[in-house]
DNA sequence: AGTCGGCGTTGACGGATGTCAAAATACCAA
DNA sequence: TTGGTATTTTGACATCCGTCAACGCCGACT
Protein backbone atom coordinates (compact mmCIF):
# COMPACT_ATOMS: atom_id res chain seq x y z
CA UNK A 1 0.00 0.00 0.00
CA UNK A 2 1.19 3.65 -0.78
CA UNK A 3 2.45 4.96 2.29
CA UNK A 4 0.62 8.25 0.32
CA UNK A 5 -2.84 7.15 0.92
CA UNK A 6 -2.59 7.59 4.66
CA UNK A 7 -0.88 10.64 4.29
CA UNK A 8 -2.33 13.53 6.57
CA UNK A 9 -1.03 16.08 4.07
CA UNK A 10 -2.04 14.12 0.81
CA UNK A 11 -4.82 16.97 0.07
CA UNK A 12 -2.73 20.24 1.35
CA UNK A 13 0.47 19.70 -0.32
CA UNK A 14 1.77 19.57 -4.16
CA UNK A 15 0.34 16.38 -4.39
CA UNK A 16 -2.98 17.57 -4.47
CA UNK A 17 -2.18 18.59 -7.98
CA UNK A 18 -1.64 14.58 -8.95
CA UNK A 19 -4.24 11.64 -9.68
CA UNK A 20 -4.10 8.40 -7.60
CA UNK A 21 -1.88 7.02 -10.39
CA UNK A 22 0.83 9.76 -10.73
CA UNK A 23 0.61 9.45 -6.46
CA UNK A 24 1.46 6.28 -6.91
CA UNK A 25 4.53 6.69 -9.24
CA UNK A 26 5.71 9.85 -7.14
CA UNK A 27 5.60 7.29 -4.19
CA UNK A 28 8.19 5.10 -5.92
CA UNK A 29 10.91 8.17 -5.40
CA UNK A 30 10.25 9.20 -2.30
CA UNK A 31 10.64 8.27 1.16
CA UNK A 32 9.30 9.40 4.88
CA UNK A 33 11.96 10.72 7.13
CA UNK A 34 12.07 11.54 10.52
CA UNK A 35 13.89 14.55 11.65
CA UNK A 36 14.39 15.31 15.42
CA UNK A 37 14.53 18.91 17.20
CA UNK A 38 17.77 20.53 16.37
CA UNK A 39 18.52 18.66 13.58
CA UNK A 40 19.70 19.85 10.07
CA UNK A 41 18.29 18.63 6.95
CA UNK A 42 19.62 20.72 4.02
CA UNK A 43 22.87 23.65 4.36
CA UNK A 44 22.95 26.45 2.67
CA UNK A 45 25.30 26.38 -0.13
CA UNK A 46 25.45 22.74 -0.23
CA UNK A 47 24.43 21.03 -3.43
CA UNK A 48 20.93 21.06 -3.47
CA UNK A 49 20.81 17.51 -3.30
CA UNK A 50 17.08 17.01 -1.87
CA UNK A 51 13.60 18.50 -1.17
CA UNK A 52 10.40 17.67 0.81
CA UNK A 53 7.05 17.96 1.82
CA UNK A 54 6.61 18.54 5.66
CA UNK A 55 4.05 15.86 6.94
CA UNK A 56 4.20 16.85 10.28
CA UNK A 57 6.47 19.43 12.92
CA UNK A 58 8.16 22.70 12.09
CA UNK A 59 11.37 23.80 10.27
CA UNK A 60 13.22 26.72 10.11
CA UNK A 61 14.98 27.86 7.04
CA UNK A 62 18.17 30.71 7.72
CA UNK A 63 20.58 32.38 6.01
CA UNK A 64 24.15 32.98 8.35
CA UNK A 65 26.94 35.31 7.47
CA UNK A 66 30.50 34.23 8.19
CA UNK A 67 31.02 35.49 11.39
CA UNK A 68 27.98 33.79 12.70
CA UNK A 69 24.94 36.09 12.34
CA UNK A 70 21.78 33.97 11.86
CA UNK A 71 18.23 35.40 10.11
CA UNK A 72 15.45 33.08 9.54
CA UNK A 73 14.33 33.68 6.51
CA UNK A 74 11.49 31.01 6.83
CA UNK A 75 9.33 28.79 8.25
CA UNK A 76 7.81 25.33 7.25
CA UNK A 77 4.52 23.74 8.44
CA UNK A 78 2.77 20.58 7.77
CA UNK A 79 2.38 20.72 3.68
CA UNK A 80 5.05 22.61 2.97
CA UNK A 81 7.61 22.31 0.27
CA UNK A 82 11.43 22.89 1.61
CA UNK A 83 14.22 22.58 -0.53
CA UNK A 84 15.43 24.20 -3.71
CA UNK A 85 14.41 22.25 -7.22
CA UNK A 86 15.61 23.44 -10.62
CA UNK A 87 19.04 24.76 -8.92
CA UNK A 88 21.89 23.67 -8.17
CA UNK A 89 22.62 24.76 -4.72
CA UNK A 90 20.16 26.17 -1.93
CA UNK A 91 20.32 29.67 -0.92
CA UNK A 92 19.39 28.49 3.25
CA UNK A 93 19.53 25.51 5.84
CA UNK A 94 16.96 23.97 6.75
CA UNK A 95 16.60 22.74 10.65
CA UNK A 96 13.91 20.82 12.79
CA UNK A 97 12.77 22.92 15.37
CA UNK A 98 10.20 20.60 17.04
CA UNK A 99 10.45 16.94 15.55
CA UNK A 100 9.23 16.50 12.53
CA UNK A 101 8.06 14.03 9.69
CA UNK A 102 8.98 14.74 5.93
CA UNK A 103 8.69 13.18 2.87
CA UNK A 104 12.02 13.09 0.86
CA UNK A 105 13.07 12.93 -2.87
CA UNK A 106 16.21 13.57 -4.30
CA UNK A 107 16.27 16.55 -6.04
CA UNK A 108 17.04 15.14 -9.42
CA UNK A 109 14.18 12.95 -9.30
CA UNK A 110 11.82 15.33 -7.93
CA UNK A 111 13.02 17.76 -11.23
CA UNK A 112 12.45 14.87 -13.65
CA UNK A 113 9.17 13.77 -12.31
CA UNK A 114 7.76 17.03 -12.02
CA UNK A 115 8.82 18.20 -15.38
CA UNK A 116 6.39 15.36 -17.04
CA UNK A 117 3.78 16.54 -14.44
CA UNK A 118 2.48 20.11 -15.21
CA UNK A 119 -0.08 19.75 -12.13
CA UNK A 120 2.40 19.19 -9.78
CA UNK A 121 4.71 22.16 -11.06
CA UNK A 122 1.48 24.24 -10.96
CA UNK A 123 0.82 23.30 -7.61
CA UNK A 124 4.20 24.56 -6.87
CA UNK A 125 4.20 27.26 -8.58
CA UNK A 126 1.20 28.60 -6.49
CA UNK A 127 2.65 27.82 -3.34
CA UNK A 128 5.96 29.25 -4.23
CA UNK A 129 4.07 32.45 -5.35
CA UNK A 130 2.67 32.77 -1.82
CA UNK A 131 5.90 32.34 0.08
CA UNK A 132 6.95 35.02 -2.18
CA UNK A 133 4.65 37.59 -0.79
CA UNK A 134 5.05 36.21 2.79
CA UNK A 135 8.75 37.04 2.70
CA UNK A 136 7.94 40.18 0.84
CA UNK A 137 5.97 41.05 3.79
CA UNK A 138 8.60 40.30 5.91
CA UNK A 139 11.02 42.21 4.68
CA UNK A 140 8.41 45.38 5.32
CA UNK A 141 8.68 44.20 8.73
CA UNK A 142 12.51 43.63 8.99
CA UNK A 143 13.31 47.17 7.26
CA UNK A 144 11.17 49.73 8.71
CA UNK A 145 9.06 48.00 11.85
CA UNK A 146 10.55 49.00 15.23
CA UNK A 147 10.94 45.93 18.40
CA UNK A 148 7.27 46.13 19.79
CA UNK A 149 5.61 46.19 16.04
CA UNK A 150 7.79 43.45 15.27
CA UNK A 151 7.16 41.44 18.47
CA UNK A 152 3.15 42.05 17.95
CA UNK A 153 2.96 41.54 14.19
CA UNK A 154 5.12 38.11 14.94
CA UNK A 155 2.74 36.90 17.87
CA UNK A 156 -0.03 37.26 15.78
CA UNK A 157 1.09 35.44 12.58
CA UNK A 158 2.05 32.88 15.00
CA UNK A 159 -1.50 33.04 16.29
CA UNK A 160 -2.44 32.29 12.66
CA UNK A 161 -0.32 30.14 11.18
CA UNK A 162 -0.35 27.33 14.48
CA UNK A 163 -3.74 27.55 13.95
CA UNK A 164 -4.30 26.51 10.30
CA UNK A 165 -2.44 23.00 11.29
CA UNK A 166 -5.66 21.32 12.83
CA UNK A 167 -8.22 19.92 10.04
CA UNK A 168 -11.70 21.54 11.98
CA UNK A 169 -13.44 24.13 9.68
CA UNK A 170 -12.16 27.66 9.74
CA UNK A 171 -11.58 27.96 13.56
CA UNK A 172 -9.86 31.48 13.42
CA UNK A 173 -6.60 32.42 14.56
CA UNK A 174 -5.40 30.84 17.95
CA UNK A 175 -5.86 32.60 21.34
CA UNK A 176 -3.34 30.34 23.15
CA UNK A 177 -0.54 28.11 21.42
CA UNK A 178 2.90 27.13 22.14
CA UNK A 179 5.69 28.55 20.13
CA UNK A 180 7.97 26.25 18.06
CA UNK A 181 10.94 28.89 18.76
CA UNK A 182 13.25 29.86 21.67
CA UNK A 183 13.63 33.38 22.37
CA UNK A 184 16.80 33.70 20.36
CA UNK A 185 14.81 32.07 17.43
CA UNK A 186 12.92 34.21 17.49
CA UNK A 187 14.90 37.20 17.82
CA UNK A 188 16.30 35.27 14.60
CA UNK A 189 13.17 35.51 13.00
CA UNK A 190 12.65 39.50 13.76
CA UNK A 191 16.02 40.32 13.28
CA UNK A 192 16.56 41.64 17.35
CA UNK A 193 18.53 40.33 20.00
CA UNK A 194 17.62 38.09 22.82
CA UNK A 195 17.93 40.74 25.21
CA UNK A 196 15.21 43.09 23.24
CA UNK A 197 12.61 39.92 22.50
CA UNK A 198 13.14 39.46 26.13
CA UNK A 199 12.18 43.08 26.75
CA UNK A 200 9.41 43.27 24.45
CA UNK A 201 7.63 40.28 26.55
CA UNK A 202 7.72 41.22 29.71
CA UNK A 203 6.36 44.61 28.65
CA UNK A 204 3.33 42.70 26.78
CA UNK A 205 2.98 40.87 30.04
CA UNK A 206 3.04 43.53 32.16
CA UNK A 207 0.52 45.78 30.16
CA UNK A 208 -1.35 42.92 30.24
CA UNK A 209 -1.87 42.12 26.38
CA UNK A 210 -0.48 38.37 26.61
CA UNK A 211 0.17 36.09 29.43
CA UNK A 212 3.01 33.50 29.33
CA UNK A 213 2.32 30.94 31.30
CA UNK A 214 5.60 28.94 30.29
CA UNK A 215 8.51 30.17 28.48
CA UNK A 216 6.98 28.88 25.11
CA UNK A 217 3.36 29.16 25.68
CA UNK A 218 1.47 32.42 24.80
CA UNK A 219 -2.12 33.19 25.49
CA UNK A 220 -2.86 36.36 23.68
CA UNK A 221 -5.34 38.13 25.88
CA UNK A 222 -6.28 41.80 24.15
CA UNK A 223 -5.83 41.06 20.42
CA UNK A 224 -6.66 44.35 19.51
CA UNK A 225 -4.19 45.74 21.18
CA UNK A 226 -2.09 43.87 19.55
CA UNK A 227 -3.24 44.68 15.91
CA UNK A 228 -2.89 47.91 17.20
CA UNK A 229 0.84 47.82 18.09
CA UNK A 230 1.65 45.82 14.73
CA UNK A 231 1.13 48.85 12.46
CA UNK B 1 4.18 40.68 -38.05
CA UNK B 2 4.25 39.71 -34.22
CA UNK B 3 6.08 42.47 -32.41
CA UNK B 4 7.59 39.28 -30.53
CA UNK B 5 9.27 38.67 -33.17
CA UNK B 6 11.88 41.57 -32.88
CA UNK B 7 11.14 41.39 -28.90
CA UNK B 8 14.60 42.50 -26.90
CA UNK B 9 13.68 39.96 -24.45
CA UNK B 10 12.20 37.25 -26.09
CA UNK B 11 14.92 34.91 -25.27
CA UNK B 12 15.57 35.68 -21.52
CA UNK B 13 12.04 36.49 -20.33
CA UNK B 14 9.58 33.67 -19.09
CA UNK B 15 8.60 33.71 -23.26
CA UNK B 16 11.46 31.85 -24.17
CA UNK B 17 9.62 28.43 -22.65
CA UNK B 18 7.20 29.02 -26.16
CA UNK B 19 7.79 27.83 -29.83
CA UNK B 20 6.66 30.03 -32.51
CA UNK B 21 3.10 29.09 -33.07
CA UNK B 22 2.61 29.56 -28.76
CA UNK B 23 4.45 32.86 -29.01
CA UNK B 24 1.79 33.91 -31.52
CA UNK B 25 -0.67 33.03 -29.45
CA UNK B 26 0.19 35.06 -26.42
CA UNK B 27 0.98 37.81 -28.52
CA UNK B 28 -2.65 38.28 -29.66
CA UNK B 29 -3.57 38.27 -25.60
CA UNK B 30 -0.43 41.17 -24.74
CA UNK B 31 0.35 44.71 -25.51
CA UNK B 32 2.81 46.83 -25.44
CA UNK B 33 2.69 49.63 -22.69
CA UNK B 34 5.22 52.61 -22.03
CA UNK B 35 5.84 53.70 -18.36
CA UNK B 36 7.66 56.98 -17.76
CA UNK B 37 9.67 57.49 -14.60
CA UNK B 38 7.34 57.49 -11.02
CA UNK B 39 4.23 55.88 -12.72
CA UNK B 40 2.92 53.73 -11.25
CA UNK B 41 1.61 50.01 -13.14
CA UNK B 42 -0.26 48.10 -10.31
CA UNK B 43 -1.00 49.12 -7.02
CA UNK B 44 -0.59 47.11 -3.90
CA UNK B 45 -3.63 45.17 -2.16
CA UNK B 46 -5.41 46.33 -5.19
CA UNK B 47 -7.14 43.53 -7.48
CA UNK B 48 -4.66 41.44 -9.11
CA UNK B 49 -5.77 42.87 -12.59
CA UNK B 50 -2.56 42.98 -14.99
CA UNK B 51 1.04 40.60 -15.23
CA UNK B 52 3.55 41.94 -17.40
CA UNK B 53 7.12 41.31 -18.54
CA UNK B 54 9.55 44.13 -18.59
CA UNK B 55 11.24 44.94 -22.06
CA UNK B 56 12.98 47.91 -21.11
CA UNK B 57 13.53 49.93 -18.04
CA UNK B 58 13.85 49.71 -13.83
CA UNK B 59 10.59 49.30 -11.61
CA UNK B 60 10.31 48.64 -8.01
CA UNK B 61 8.18 46.77 -5.90
CA UNK B 62 7.13 47.85 -2.84
CA UNK B 63 5.11 47.74 0.20
CA UNK B 64 4.01 50.26 2.91
CA UNK B 65 2.45 51.03 6.04
CA UNK B 66 -0.83 53.45 6.70
CA UNK B 67 1.37 55.42 7.79
CA UNK B 68 3.47 56.25 5.11
CA UNK B 69 6.65 54.35 5.71
CA UNK B 70 7.86 52.35 2.64
CA UNK B 71 9.82 49.32 1.99
CA UNK B 72 11.39 48.98 -1.82
CA UNK B 73 11.17 44.68 -1.76
CA UNK B 74 11.94 44.29 -5.30
CA UNK B 75 13.21 45.54 -8.53
CA UNK B 76 12.51 44.66 -11.75
CA UNK B 77 14.84 45.13 -14.79
CA UNK B 78 14.23 44.08 -18.60
CA UNK B 79 13.00 40.13 -19.27
CA UNK B 80 11.70 39.93 -15.15
CA UNK B 81 7.94 39.50 -15.01
CA UNK B 82 5.78 41.64 -12.51
CA UNK B 83 2.45 41.28 -11.08
CA UNK B 84 0.76 38.07 -9.27
CA UNK B 85 -0.81 35.41 -11.19
CA UNK B 86 -3.02 32.84 -9.72
CA UNK B 87 -3.98 35.53 -6.77
CA UNK B 88 -6.82 37.87 -6.26
CA UNK B 89 -4.98 40.48 -4.76
CA UNK B 90 -1.26 42.00 -5.46
CA UNK B 91 1.29 42.28 -2.17
CA UNK B 92 3.23 45.13 -3.86
CA UNK B 93 3.15 48.26 -5.59
CA UNK B 94 5.07 48.65 -9.06
CA UNK B 95 6.24 52.09 -10.42
CA UNK B 96 8.14 52.78 -12.64
CA UNK B 97 11.99 54.18 -11.58
CA UNK B 98 13.09 54.98 -15.31
CA UNK B 99 11.17 55.53 -18.41
CA UNK B 100 10.15 51.74 -19.08
CA UNK B 101 8.57 49.74 -21.91
CA UNK B 102 6.58 46.49 -20.91
CA UNK B 103 5.09 44.03 -22.25
CA UNK B 104 0.87 43.59 -20.42
CA UNK B 105 -1.58 40.90 -19.96
CA UNK B 106 -4.84 40.82 -18.00
CA UNK B 107 -4.13 38.16 -15.54
CA UNK B 108 -6.97 36.25 -16.20
CA UNK B 109 -5.80 36.23 -19.74
CA UNK B 110 -2.47 35.26 -18.53
CA UNK B 111 -3.97 32.09 -16.23
CA UNK B 112 -5.83 30.68 -18.45
CA UNK B 113 -2.98 30.41 -21.24
CA UNK B 114 -0.03 29.80 -19.03
CA UNK B 115 -2.21 26.99 -17.38
CA UNK B 116 -2.57 25.79 -21.24
CA UNK B 117 1.18 25.79 -21.59
CA UNK B 118 3.63 24.32 -18.93
CA UNK B 119 6.79 25.46 -20.33
CA UNK B 120 5.46 28.79 -19.64
CA UNK B 121 4.64 27.58 -16.47
CA UNK B 122 7.82 25.91 -16.14
CA UNK B 123 9.87 29.12 -16.86
CA UNK B 124 7.69 31.50 -14.43
CA UNK B 125 8.22 28.88 -12.13
CA UNK B 126 12.32 28.78 -11.92
CA UNK B 127 11.56 32.68 -12.29
CA UNK B 128 9.70 33.02 -8.78
CA UNK B 129 12.01 29.81 -7.36
CA UNK B 130 15.24 32.70 -8.22
CA UNK B 131 14.12 35.38 -7.10
CA UNK B 132 12.87 34.00 -3.79
CA UNK B 133 16.28 33.25 -3.26
CA UNK B 134 17.14 36.63 -3.89
CA UNK B 135 14.39 38.07 -1.39
CA UNK B 136 15.99 35.79 1.21
CA UNK B 137 19.27 37.18 0.82
CA UNK B 138 18.07 40.50 1.51
CA UNK B 139 16.47 39.64 4.15
CA UNK B 140 19.37 38.39 5.73
CA UNK B 141 20.62 41.92 4.76
CA UNK B 142 17.75 43.72 6.35
CA UNK B 143 17.31 41.72 10.02
CA UNK B 144 21.54 41.66 10.59
CA UNK B 145 23.66 43.89 8.40
CA UNK B 146 24.73 47.47 9.82
CA UNK B 147 24.58 50.27 7.82
CA UNK B 148 27.74 50.26 5.52
CA UNK B 149 27.51 46.51 5.22
CA UNK B 150 24.15 47.03 3.99
CA UNK B 151 25.39 49.94 1.55
CA UNK B 152 28.36 47.56 0.49
CA UNK B 153 26.03 45.05 -0.38
CA UNK B 154 23.78 47.38 -2.35
CA UNK B 155 26.32 49.06 -4.62
CA UNK B 156 27.93 45.31 -5.38
CA UNK B 157 24.54 44.26 -6.27
CA UNK B 158 23.98 47.27 -8.37
CA UNK B 159 26.99 46.37 -10.24
CA UNK B 160 25.88 43.15 -11.36
CA UNK B 161 22.45 43.89 -11.82
CA UNK B 162 23.24 46.92 -14.01
CA UNK B 163 25.90 45.16 -15.98
CA UNK B 164 23.59 42.10 -16.85
CA UNK B 165 21.07 43.53 -18.89
CA UNK B 166 23.91 43.92 -22.17
CA UNK B 167 24.10 41.15 -24.61
CA UNK B 168 27.73 41.33 -24.57
CA UNK B 169 29.48 37.69 -23.24
CA UNK B 170 29.79 37.82 -19.55
CA UNK B 171 31.53 41.22 -19.30
CA UNK B 172 31.29 40.68 -15.60
CA UNK B 173 30.14 43.07 -13.05
CA UNK B 174 30.27 47.03 -13.90
CA UNK B 175 32.92 49.62 -12.59
CA UNK B 176 31.06 52.33 -13.47
CA UNK B 177 27.03 52.61 -13.33
CA UNK B 178 24.15 54.61 -12.64
CA UNK B 179 21.90 54.52 -10.26
CA UNK B 180 18.07 54.27 -10.92
CA UNK B 181 17.50 55.11 -7.58
CA UNK B 182 17.55 58.59 -5.46
CA UNK B 183 19.19 58.48 -1.92
CA UNK B 184 15.20 58.06 -0.86
CA UNK B 185 14.69 54.86 -3.00
CA UNK B 186 18.58 53.54 -1.74
CA UNK B 187 17.11 54.30 1.83
CA UNK B 188 13.82 52.48 0.92
CA UNK B 189 15.68 49.14 -0.23
CA UNK B 190 17.91 49.23 2.62
CA UNK B 191 15.92 50.04 5.45
CA UNK B 192 17.50 53.18 6.44
CA UNK B 193 16.79 56.63 6.55
CA UNK B 194 18.30 58.99 3.70
CA UNK B 195 20.51 60.94 5.98
CA UNK B 196 22.65 57.55 7.12
CA UNK B 197 22.45 56.51 3.34
CA UNK B 198 24.16 60.02 2.37
CA UNK B 199 26.07 59.68 5.23
CA UNK B 200 27.42 56.65 4.17
CA UNK B 201 28.18 57.22 0.57
CA UNK B 202 29.88 60.25 1.97
CA UNK B 203 32.29 57.93 3.95
CA UNK B 204 32.72 56.20 0.86
CA UNK B 205 33.74 58.38 -1.24
CA UNK B 206 36.19 60.19 1.18
CA UNK B 207 37.99 56.79 2.37
CA UNK B 208 38.35 56.38 -1.93
CA UNK B 209 36.53 53.24 -2.05
CA UNK B 210 34.13 55.13 -4.65
CA UNK B 211 33.66 57.65 -6.66
CA UNK B 212 30.34 59.66 -7.05
CA UNK B 213 30.70 62.23 -10.24
CA UNK B 214 27.05 62.84 -9.99
CA UNK B 215 24.26 62.23 -7.19
CA UNK B 216 23.44 58.92 -9.91
CA UNK B 217 26.46 57.73 -10.74
CA UNK B 218 28.95 55.62 -9.32
CA UNK B 219 32.52 54.10 -9.88
CA UNK B 220 33.53 51.49 -8.02
CA UNK B 221 36.97 52.75 -7.34
CA UNK B 222 38.19 49.51 -4.92
CA UNK B 223 36.42 46.60 -5.28
CA UNK B 224 37.67 44.68 -3.09
CA UNK B 225 37.72 47.17 -0.19
CA UNK B 226 33.68 47.11 -0.62
CA UNK B 227 33.20 43.07 -0.72
CA UNK B 228 35.32 43.27 2.65
CA UNK B 229 32.61 45.80 3.88
CA UNK B 230 29.72 43.74 3.03
CA UNK B 231 30.21 40.91 5.51
C1' DA C 1 21.59 84.86 -16.27
C1' DG C 2 18.70 84.66 -12.37
C1' DT C 3 15.49 82.42 -9.52
C1' DC C 4 12.98 78.74 -7.77
C1' DG C 5 12.25 74.16 -5.99
C1' DG C 6 13.53 69.54 -5.19
C1' DC C 7 17.01 66.68 -3.66
C1' DG C 8 21.04 65.81 -1.12
C1' DT C 9 24.40 66.87 2.56
C1' DT C 10 25.90 68.05 7.01
C1' DG C 11 25.56 68.93 11.98
C1' DA C 12 23.72 68.46 16.68
C1' DC C 13 21.24 65.70 19.49
C1' DG C 14 18.38 61.93 21.48
C1' DG C 15 16.66 57.53 21.91
C1' DA C 16 15.97 52.76 20.66
C1' DT C 17 18.40 48.89 20.50
C1' DG C 18 22.78 46.39 21.00
C1' DT C 19 26.47 44.79 24.26
C1' DC C 20 28.24 42.95 28.34
C1' DA C 21 27.60 41.01 32.77
C1' DA C 22 25.09 39.03 36.51
C1' DA C 23 21.04 37.14 38.55
C1' DA C 24 16.91 34.45 38.20
C1' DT C 25 14.12 31.02 36.37
C1' DA C 26 12.65 26.90 34.05
C1' DC C 27 13.64 22.45 32.69
C1' DC C 28 15.82 17.92 33.15
C1' DA C 29 17.72 13.94 35.20
C1' DA C 30 18.88 11.37 39.09
C1' DT D 1 12.98 16.61 45.88
C1' DT D 2 17.37 18.23 44.62
C1' DG D 3 21.11 19.69 41.99
C1' DG D 4 22.91 21.14 37.60
C1' DT D 5 22.59 23.34 33.29
C1' DA D 6 20.77 25.98 29.69
C1' DT D 7 17.78 29.54 28.90
C1' DT D 8 15.81 33.75 30.03
C1' DT D 9 15.49 37.96 32.44
C1' DT D 10 17.19 42.13 34.25
C1' DG D 11 20.40 45.98 34.77
C1' DA D 12 23.98 49.29 33.42
C1' DC D 13 26.06 51.23 29.78
C1' DA D 14 27.47 52.20 24.91
C1' DT D 15 26.57 53.20 20.27
C1' DC D 16 24.51 53.30 15.98
C1' DC D 17 21.16 55.23 13.66
C1' DG D 18 17.01 58.17 13.49
C1' DT D 19 15.16 62.87 14.04
C1' DC D 20 15.12 67.62 13.35
C1' DA D 21 16.96 71.58 11.30
C1' DA D 22 19.84 74.29 8.38
C1' DC D 23 22.36 74.68 4.41
C1' DG D 24 24.04 73.75 -0.30
C1' DC D 25 23.87 72.06 -4.81
C1' DC D 26 21.94 71.16 -9.18
C1' DG D 27 18.68 71.29 -12.75
C1' DA D 28 14.50 73.51 -14.76
C1' DC D 29 12.08 77.31 -16.18
C1' DT D 30 11.32 81.99 -17.23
Amino acid sequence: MSSCDTCVVRNRAICSGLNDGEIGALNTLGRRRNVVAGEPLIWEDDDSLLVANVIEGVLKLTTSTEDGREQIVGVAYPSDFIGRPFGQTSSASVVALTDARVCVFSRNDFDRFAREHPGLEHKLLERTLAELDRTRSWMMLLGRKNASEKIATFLLEMSERLAESGCAPVLGPAKRFTLPFSRQQVADVLGLTIETVSRQFTKLKNDGVVELPTRRDVEIVDRPALVAMAG
